[in-house]
RNA sequence: GUCCCCAUCGUCUAGCCAGGCCUAGGACACAACCCUUUCAAGGUUGAGACACGGGUUCGAAUCCCGUUGGGGACGCCA
């Protein structure tokens, strides 16, 4: 049988972490299905049954953080809101079999069993007093809900293909709310008229939805349909331990866009907390589809770690493409408020890419490395890149400033021969050579290799650069 | 509180299902050293865990029970 998955978050904020490995999964599930000629789809629906929280912004969110994971679904979107009908006619239809009744409690009565639940230490809260009570008795001025009428003896078992077995006994569980009062579909019921209408074969969801599963499946059987097989895969905590929360600050996946995280960096993270293939760590996209299962995924919450991103993304930003890291650069350069890019900022970051990324573990972090190739002459020098022109250094840059110039052929080679002439001739190590040439053409003290700096900015911009630092009142000391 | 789930280095995990190959392996982070024009990267090394207690067994990280700890769920939210 072919495979269906979905991803069905409810709209009410940003894509988070926890949601976007739930939908990472189900996307490798049916990708995986897919090469394996078995079908597999992967399908996206939004829960926006609740009008009140429910917004078109946070649907787009949605939309905006599953393209930028790379994480495509097959067909439209589908709205739960918009299948309500077909929602109130399964209802209907339990009803009219008997399998569902209306039930007239009040708010109050309600908040009182609850209240005498917690007391006499029952997870149970409705009573169901309507069950079977006459119809006629029923108060002219309240509008029903409608409740299944679910089994009060033996147990529900799930065979979660990551929990394994799992049961809980029927008394535990009350009669679950179908139709508001109303008329509108809870989430129990749309979630399993839709999963079976859509053809869902894997519901592979957070854990937190386990409880849910009892009652879904109760909700199956009475519905007459076939269960699909559940999946109910460890939440992601945060530092604390706790479910990751809006509390833990930055979660949202678009965050972490702005943070300078590669998408497919995030997939590999993302894949790695909960789920794993032997020892293997870094595990490309095509590699994940290949392997991917749900036997391999472990039953235990995971700390979401962002140092091992952060190592994980410098690995991806090592091993990307030059011109789109420089698109990537540039694009944060252009937007920054004070941008004025010389004319060769592109060229000159294609160029000097290759040891700019080695030295990168975030987007923001070799954007700022990158800045000083992208900006306009006179650049500005930061304090330890004014320390290295202290008198020694300024003596030693226009001594090199002359060997620069005389340098017959511009290439790295050629460069760093003169700079280690200059470091015999006059004692010092070449560290110290190198210093103060790094400040002027960088106006920084850390920076990729002063002699390939040399040669993508090209002699003329160089000589300039140098020019330019010891044109400068020399620094105090 | 009740129900359900979980439990290997600080973190992510391999090993567990089919006990011995485990003086428990890898990765991140940390420390030292090497390489080195700075910083990274890379290399070598180090420190670091089977929650606890009982069983079963010739033998348990692996199986069973309990304890403790953690998490999740208990809505006319999803």
């Amino acid at each position: 049988m072919a495979v269906v998955t979905r991803f069905a978050p409810s709209p009410t904020g940003f894509l988070h972490i926890g949601g976007a490995r739930t939908a990472l999964f189900n996307w490798l599930f049916a990708r995986h299905h897919a090469e394996h000629g078995d079908g597999g789809r992967f399908l996206l629906r939004i829960e926006d049954t609740d009008r009140a929280r429910s917004t078109e912004a946070a649907v787009q969110a949605i939309h905006d953080g599953l393209t930028w994971l790379g994480l495509d679904w097959d067909g439209e979107a589908v709205s739960q809101f918009a299948r309500a009908d077909a929602h109130r006619a399964a209802a209907e239809r339990l009803l009219a079999d008997g399998k569902a009744y209306k039930c007239y409690c009040t708010p109050e009565e309600l908040a009182e069993m609850r209240d005498a639940a917690r007391r006499d230490g029952r997870k149970r809260m409705y009573d169901g007093r309507w069950r079977d009570r006459d119809p006629s008795e029923a108060p002219p001025d309240i509008n029903p809900v409608v409740r299944l009428k679910a089994p009060q003896t033996g147990e529900t078992v799930i065979g979660d293909l990551v929990q394994g077995q799992v049961r809980v006994a029927n008394d535990q569980l009350d009669d679950m709310v179908l139709l508001r009062s109303d008329g509108t579909p809870t989430y129990m019921l749309a979630v399993v008229v839709d999963d079976h209408d859509m053809g869902v074969t894997h519901v592979i969801r957070g854990d937190d939805h386990l409880t849910n599963a009892f009652r879904q499946s109760q909700l199956y059987e009475a519905l007459g349909h076939a269960r699909p097989e559940f999946a109910h895969i460890p939440l992601i905590h945060g530092p604390d331990g706790a479910k990751l929360s809006k509390r833990h600050g930055a979660l949202g996946v678009d965050t972490y866009r702005n943070d300078g995280f590669l998408p497919e960096a995030m997939r590999n993270y993302l894949l790695r907390l909960g789920w794993s293939h032997g020892d293997d760590e870094i595990i490309e996209t095509e590699q994940a589809i290949e392997w991917f299962g749900l036997d391999n995924v472990g039953k235990s919450a995971a700390r979401f770690d962002v140092q091992k991103l952060t190592n994980l993304n410098g690995r991806y930003i090592r091993q990307a493409d030059d011109r789109a890291l420089t698109d990537l650069v540039l694009a944060r350069l252009t937007a920054a408020p004070s941008a004025k890019l010389a004319p060769e900022a592109s060229d000159r970051l294609f160029k000097g890419m290759a040891g700019l990324k080695e030295r990168a573990k975030t987007i923001v972090e070799l954007t700022e490395n990158s800045a000083f190739y992208a900006a306009e002459r006179p650049i500005s020098l930061d304090e330890k890149a004014t320390k290295a022109m202290d008198a020694e250094g300024r003596r030693s840059l226009a001594r090199m400033r002359d060997r620069l110039a005389a340098s017959e052929t511009w290439t790295e080679d050629a460069l760093l021969g003169a700079a280690k002439e200059e470091a015999e001739a006059s004692g010092a190590k070449l560290s110290a050579v190198a210093a103060p040439i790094r400040a002027a053409l960088t106006g920084r003290a850390v920076s990729p290799s002063v002699f390939q700096i040399l040669t993508v900015l090209g002699r003329e911009q160089s000589l300039a650069r140098i020019g330019d630092a010891l044109a400068e009142r020399p620094a105090e000391t």
